[in-house]
This record gives structure tokens, C-alpha cells and sequence, in this order.
DNA sequence: TTTCAGTTTATAATAATTCTAAACTAGAAA
DNA sequence: TTTCTAGTTTAGAATTATTATAAACTGAAA
């Protein structure tokens, strides 16, 4: 899916240098099949496995934070003290398992509104999104 | 609103002593004609200022834990690294103001749906929540 | 090749939360 | 009432999540 020279222009289209590190972090995160929910601490467990090449902590901070700002991940919304990130960048919608804590994608095309409010006087909406919590 | 007997009813009823500390966080949190969005830092200031007596940030915690556990306050969903909370514990909505950062609530009945998507195999459908992002 | 701004890294610092254990207290029982 | 004690509060320590620092490293322009 993402090959090394795709990833590297993206980069580069960001003016985010294509370093080893960066780019294997990429690799990790966008070539896969389907979304990747998950915070600083699980994707550091992927990523420093026994047997691979080591990124410091520090570098994983710093290239999520840079590539949020690009907007190649997205900030979930979540009620825990600690940040989860979405690389599943279009506006959708959420399950959120309460009893596995995991949350799972809906396609915005598959929640309809029918009456929606007007927003505070002067502000415009900017987007809109659900979490619909679920249980065995 | 809320006299201190019904506050120490309430406090009685979900079986947590009631406390001087308790009491007063009660009143602060639910003695008030709108919803409060909080997070502790706000709160403790809110609580512990010049003049007033003072509750130790342990028990700003514990309290607001217990309140949440007993069903008075619920944890909001954020994208931020700290817990905020809002004293309006029935299931509604919310405006989030990118620039302010402010939380405003949407009565459930200001929103209606008329396409909502099946949930997982083997999972109910306990919640359903919006947050409309707005801005200037 | 050389050069150097951008990047990585170990580590320190800070921020948010939880833990600990000693002192205190609400309220049941004497 | 007074006594008793489990529940609670508290200061401070510990832990966890994140951000800052500053020295070493490197991608890529020239
Ligand atoms: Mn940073
Ligand atoms: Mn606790
Ligand atoms: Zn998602
Ligand atoms: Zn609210």
C-alpha cells in the first residue's frame, strides 16, 4: 500500500525531512488495511520490539505531535488522561466498546441527522462527530 | 437549589458519609442554575481560594471520583491529557469552541437521527453522543 | 565533500494523577 | 453523653504522561 518513496514525498509535501526514523514511524502507521486507534505508550511497544531497530521515546512524541500537525492523524476524543490518536483522518464516527475500551470506526455516511442545532451566535460549525457507546 | 439536607440525603443515599469536605464540593458543583465542565485544576481554584477554607487537592480527587462512581458527575470525552467533568449527567450534547475551548451543552432533543448504523455482533447500543465543533 | 538547520536522543523537568500512612471524624453503639 | 472505629482527609511521596533541554547526529543543499 505504502511504499517507501510514497511515504517519503508525503513527507517531504509536509517539509517534514523523510528520516529514518520518521519514515519507518509512517510505515507503521499507514500501511495497514485498516484504521490504527492507539496512544504514545502502544504504539511504542510496536515500534520498540524486542529485535528491532530502537526510536527513542522523545522521537515518537515528536513525530506524532508533527505528524497531527500535518494532518496525517487526528486527536480521539476519549475521557482518559492520557491522548489517543486516529489515523483515520476523515471526519467519522465511533463505537466505543465499554468493556474492551476499543473503538471501532462507523463511515460518516452512516449516521443520518434530521434536525441538528443552530450553533452560538457568530460561530460556524466546523464538524461534527458521534460516539455511539456500546455493551455486551 | 440545593439545601445542605438534601445534599447530605443525597450524599446518604449512594452510602458516602457526609463530609464537611463533601458537602461544601456538592454545593460548589450542584448549587447552580447551569451545567458546569470542570477539570480539578479549575475546581480546586474555584474551591481553595483566598479566604475560604481549604480542601486538600487529595480530597478535590477522591471527592470527584466518588461523585462520579455514584452516578452525580460525568467524565466528558476530550482530545486533551486531563480529565474534565460536567455536572450535567443526562445524556446530551455538546458545542466544543476550538477557539475558547469551552464546552456548551445541546439538549438530547436538539438532535435527532434518522440513520443510525447496527452495532457489532453481540453489542447494545447504550449511548449516543455528539460534540459539534464550532468557530468564529 | 562540506556545511548546517533540522532532527534525534538521553535525560531532566513539569504536569496530572494515584498512592501511602498517619491524623481525624461521623455516627453507631454503649 | 462518651466511646469506639471504619471511613475519610491530608501532606507528601510515587507514579505516569508529556514537554523541555542541550548535545550529538544527519539529510540534503550547495
Ligand atoms: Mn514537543
Ligand atoms: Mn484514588
Ligand atoms: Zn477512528
Ligand atoms: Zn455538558
Amino acid at each position: 500500500m505504502y511504499q517507501k518513496k510514497e511515504i517519503v514525498n508525503k513527507l517531504r509535501s509536509s517539509g517534514l525531512r523523510p528520516t529514518k526514523q520518521r519514515v519507518l514511524i509512517a510505515k507503521k502507521l499507514f500501511d495497514r488495511d485498516k484504521t490504527f486507534h492507539f496512544t504514545i505508550e502502544t504504539l511504542d511497544k510496536k515500534i520498540n520490539k524486542k529485535g528491532s531497530e530502537k526510536i527513542s521515546l522523545a522521537t515518537i512524541y515528536n513525530t506524532i505531535e508533527a505528524f497531527t500537525n500535518a494532518g496525517y492523524l487526528k486527536a480521539i476524543l476519549t475521557s482518559k488522561s492520557k491522548s489517543y490518536y486516529d489515523t483515520n483522518i476523515k471526519s467519522h464516527h465511533h463505537f466505543y466498546d465499554e468493556g474492551t475500551k476499543e473503538l471501532t470506526d462507523i463511515d460518516y455516511s452512516q449516521i443520518k441527522l434530521s434536525k441538528v442545532p443552530i450553533p452560538p451566535k457568530g460561530k460556524k460549525i466546523k464538524n461534527l462527530e458521534v460516539v455511539i457507546r456500546v455493551q455486551k
